[in-house]
DNA sequence: AGCTTCGATTAAGTTTTACTTGTGTGAACC
DNA sequence: GGTTCACACAAGTAAAACTTAATCGAAGCT
């Protein structure tokens, strides 16, 4: 009659029951036997005072106290098990799980992501690339790479990089283009995954700050700046790039920058960990490491003209 | 190494550990000896592969996983035993627990706990009285009766009771009051917990529906309702009363009202509890129950002139 | 300083819990 | 109408979890 818990295992077995609907395949993923589990239901539904399964011929179904109590031990092993893996990850010191969105991770992570392995062999990197951002504390994460104005409460939070926002397109193009306006006559590529960025920094803001007073032509619409990169490259038009995730194939040459003006926003890429986190030591290296490679990339807008969207809208 | 839950009597050892920063009184807590609580620890650390106390000379201190470790366990065990209790409640018919806010409970309920005895000899009432809202989930609450406007999403809710507000006071301060406008020279008494009504229900409102046409005097505000009507029946002064509350002492006479004009809301009582428990013996004869209680007191306002507080506003 | 106390630890022995093996049962499937 | 499937039950066993009792190290007291 005890309102204290039961005896733990039995709670577990419970679970693992409810969710496989079948003694059977609890058992199976506890490594224990049918009886075993069998016999841990019992002793619930004897604590408990009444049964949690109707025990149909082949089947077992939930009684409704049984339905009752599924939604909350769930939730609480849940909980348990994210608890003891969040420990176990901040002890194990050869892999870093990093989670960014999928255009920095595919444009910016993975490229150097060699350079990493041979600067610390010895650590692992995991990518964990997500529309929805992940939570640090919940999501077996250990560094999260984000873009966006912050700031970043609760947690360590390091400026990684400006973002600028100019034309690019493939060498061959860029020969039949000599003024902005030119622009107009060519198939223009949209990247909507920077459409929450306010003041904008979209094809219309760019055509403004280089000043041409027309609205931009229709295009083919991408998710993900990546994808519209991936398009620029192909010849497909005329993207409005990101100059941070545009580095590599700018400087190999696959892509070029036409004009000299280029959008700036406030928002920024930026790499967190949880507070503390960051003086471990393999995440310290981590974060030391991405912090040098965006040093490296910092200093390509020397030639640019910077109009600051905000200036865009209001004059 | 396995990312896999360690035994679980080590991690509930652990958090009671934590919570008291202590062995032996988490020792206490469990009804186990230090020692086992000791070896507890020790096999956990095992598990996870690091401490996750310092042990001190006299005193423990938690490591860094340690501290990673604690909030997850805590929060993973409060929920299974939410859960556990919630299930333990379901099936104990014996008992209910209700929550309301204090006026309701010590004005209505509390009057009418003797009749509710009487009628369910078998079923014993809690009250558990709260400003905040209880969740019917998580607070180990079967039943709860809320004042407001609704919708109620999820849960089984019923109509109770509508409220109307009138001057209230005793009978011999009522003798000095022939028109509404003399209440202006009398001391008022404020109730705060109704406060958040849109149209508002107060003195104002009141006045101006009684076509006063002038601002109330200041006055001692209270922020329960039961304890300004508390305070008109030690003569304090007049309380704009609700009617929901005041019924029992306007029946003894040791509450009368002296004018016949009365705000009325949209705002209502009404009882709520988990889809699904209103058909449980026990609480459908408590809804039942409260309902038939409601019903006694509906036909109160026969000889009022009800103003609806939104008319009071707009014209 | 030396004695005491407090809280954690350790070791050995015991109890309790959890599990396995093996058998049994009833309904459904073919 | 047997076979199979999925759970229940019983007896025995392995493995926890726990207790008792002794130990240790440092802090606090006189």
């Amino acid at each position: 009659m005890s309102d204290n818990l039961p005896p733990l295992t039995a709670l577990r077995a419970f679970e693992a029951a409810a969710r496989h609907m079948s003694f059977a395949g609890a058992a199976g993923e506890l490594n224990v036997t049918p009886a075993a589990l069998s016999f841990q239901i019992k002793s619930l539904e004897d604590h408990l005072g009444a049964p949690v399964f109707k025990r149909l011929n082949r089947a077992i179904e939930l009684t409704e106290v049984g339905q009752l109590l599924v939604p909350g031990t769930r939730d609480g092993f849940e909980t348990l098990t994210a608890a003891w893996r969040g420990a176990r990850r901040f002890l194990d010191q050869t892999h870093i799980t990093v989670t960014a969105g999928p255009a920095f991770t595919s444009k910016w992570l993975a490229p150097r992501m060699y350079d990493f392995a041979q600067a610390h062999p010895d650590i692992e990197l995991r990518f964990s690339a997500a529309l929805r951002m992940m939570d640090l504390g919940r999501d077996d994460v250990d560094v999260a790479v984000r873009f966006g104005y912050g700031p970043d409460d609760g947690v360590y939070s390091q400026w990684l990089l400006a973002d600028y926002f100019t034309p690019l397109c493939t060498p061959d193009l860029a020969k039949t283009l000599t003024t902005p306006a030119d622009l107009l006559h060519h198939p223009l590529l949209y990247s909507d995954d920077t459409a929450f960025l306010d003041p904008p920094c979209d094809w219309q803001a760019w055509l403004q700050a280089a000043g041409v007073d027309a609205a931009p032509p229709t295009g083919t619409h991408f998710n993900q700046a990546d994808h519209a990169l991936d398009a620029a490259m192909a010849e497909a038009g005329v993207v409005l790039g990101r100059m941070a995730l545009a580095h590599k194939p700018l400087r190999e040459g696959r892509l070029v920058a036409p004009f000299k003006t280029a959008l700036s926003t406030d928002a920024h890429f930026r790499v967190l960990c949880p507070l503390g986190s960051d003086t471990r030591p393999h995440i310290a290296a981590f974060l030391d490491w991405i912090d040098d490679q965006a040093h490296q990339v910092r200093d390509t807008m020397a030639d640019f003209t910077v109009v600051p969207a905000a200036q865009v809208v209001t004059g």
